[in-house]
RNA sequence: GGAGAGGUGUCUGAGUGGUCGAAAGAGCACGCCUGGAAAGUGUGUAUACUUCAAAAGGGUAUCGAGGGUUCGAAUCCCUCCCUCUCCGCCA
């Protein structure tokens, strides 16, 4: 959510930075600031009138403990008319404060000035590639038919136990899935995170607080009956962890990772490009998280994108860095990056991670600060990146290491597979 | 699931209708004291809003959340949420 001061401030940058990620409804803009002169203007009738009346009601009782009873029922009676102007000031601001924010939550962050516009994935901007694609012979398989060939996922399973896009995971592929979470869990802690495990679901107040809610209500599995949300991502129980918190300054940046599931419902996304691991309903994903100062968050997202970049490269994996445009960005992101792997079975570039700057966009929700230099609270940065989602690195992995012998397993992950080959 | 107790500031904890944004202690910060430290001592120590103000400061709101009673609510009433204890169930 965008601070309201910001854009009283910035009108003229908001709009032409709304412009970028193709933003529509521009006159919230303007309705947003009337809305808050109204509710300023509101505020400071209701804090007068609320004046007035305690300050009778002090009077009220320091008469009645002198014993001058009449004095007393005498001003009592004139305190009606501030009971009601005080009754309907208050709904009024009430009533105010709730429109500004209906329509404060449907503005999207304001995208960094690095961000290209562009409507579609298309015109997201290749920061850069890396690592060679392999050359795959004309018979080389897809990751489902491998996983079918090795007896490592099986998905026609899944589907018995409970529906299309939950895969179970067996043999040498369940072990596989182990190696890689507790490889980039090693590999986060190294870079400084430290380590939580969290909830797999989450309360009303967690999702808004990362702003799934409401934008994204659909696209979240909800148990009805506890009112709870499974999460489509750790970020949102892990940047939870600092909602309604202020932070001393010198604790800067906080630094998180965790290993959870991830669920998400995927609605209305079916066809080829959806085959095998390319989309599911339940994955494995580590994240890292951090809780920035706003002068360093654009370091740290570096520094983010630099750490998942040095897992694809130790797991030896072609892949691109994309920096998205305005079109293709998430509705709370000012900057994303995302890197995806080339998978050559497939001949098609698969995302595999996404990493973000918030700035103070959920902090803003979150209530998140930290006392600055000068000892007051200010918002902090929130960043976030996968590192890394797991099915799309299997299926990457399996299909470019094939060879005759079998699938060769990165060297980095053999401590933790304990096997070189999948045959 | 059944029965009971309770939610107050960073923490402990007082406060059952006015003088309460809230005692006291601890913690923390700064100062004094000290060769240095401890002890001692002094001061300070919530958040938000504010078309009041240059600032100091002032006003308003907040004692789990929301509503109500009242001139006036941390305190009384209602609803909800949460925590703890005992019983039941259980990995």
């Amino acid at each position: 959510m965008l601070q309201v001061s910001y854009i009283r401030d910035n009108r003229e940058q908001v709009l032409e930075r709304l412009a970028v990620k193709n933003f529509k409804q521009v006159n919230l803009v303007s309705e947003v600031i009337e809305l808050d002169d109204k509710r300023r203007s509101t505020q400071t009738s209701l804090d007068n009138t609320s004046a007035e009346a305690n300050a009778a009601a002090k009077q009220i009782g320091e008469l009645m403990r002198a014993g001058k009873k009449d004095e007393a029922e005498g001003l009592k009676a004139k305190t009606g008319t501030w009971k009601e102007d005080i009754k309907r000031l208050g709904d009024q601001l009430a009533a105010i404060e709730e429109e500004l924010y209906q329509k404060l939550v449907l503005l999207p962050n304001l995208p960094h000035s690095s961000v290209p516009k562009g409507l579609t994935p298309e015109e997201n901007e290749v920061v850069l590639e890396n690592g060679a694609k392999p050359n795959l012979p004309e018979s080389a398989l897809p990751h489902w038919e491998l996983a079918a060939k090795y007896s490592l996922i099986d998905f026609e399973l899944g589907v018995k136990i409970t529906g299309a896009g939950f895969p179970v995971y067996k043999n040498k592929g369940a072990k596989l899935q182990r190696a890689l979470i507790n490889y980039f869990i090693d590999e986060a802690e190294k870079a400084g995170y430290s380590e939580v495990m969290v909830p797999l679901m989450v309360n009303e107040a967690s999702g808004f607080g990362t702003s799934q809610l409401p934008d994204k209500e659909g696209q979240m599995y909800f148990v009805n009956e506890d009112n709870l949300y499974l999460i489509p991502t750790a970020e949102v129980p892990i940047t939870n962890m600092y909602r309604d918190v202020i932070l001393k300054g010198e604790d800067l940046p906080m630094k998180n990772c965790g290993h959870t599931p991830c669920f998400r419902r995927e609605a209305g996304s079916y066809g080829a490009h959806v085959r095998g691991l390319n989309r599911l309903h339940q994955f494995d994903k580590i994240e890292i998280v951090q809780v920035a100062h706003p002068d360093k968050s654009y370091e740290v997202l570096e520094q983010m994108s630099l750490h998942v970049q040095g897992l694809l490269q130790n797991l030896g994996l072609p892949y691109r860095v994309l920096r998205l445009c305005g079109g293709d960005m998430g509705f709370g992101s000012a900057l994303t990056y995302d890197m995806e792997t080339w998978s050559a079975a497939q001949q098609r570039w698969l995302e595999v991670s996404s990493v973000s700057n918030f700035e103070s966009f959920q902090s803003n929700r979150l209530k998140l600060r930290f006392r600055n230099a000068e000892g007051k609270t200010q918002l902090a940065h929130t960043l976030n990146g996968s590192a890394l989602a797991l099915p799309r690195i299997v299926a990457t992995l399996l299909e470019n290491n094939q060879t005759e012998k079998g699938i060769k397993i990165p060297e980095v992950l053999v401590p933790y597979t304990k096997f070189e080959w999948i045959d």
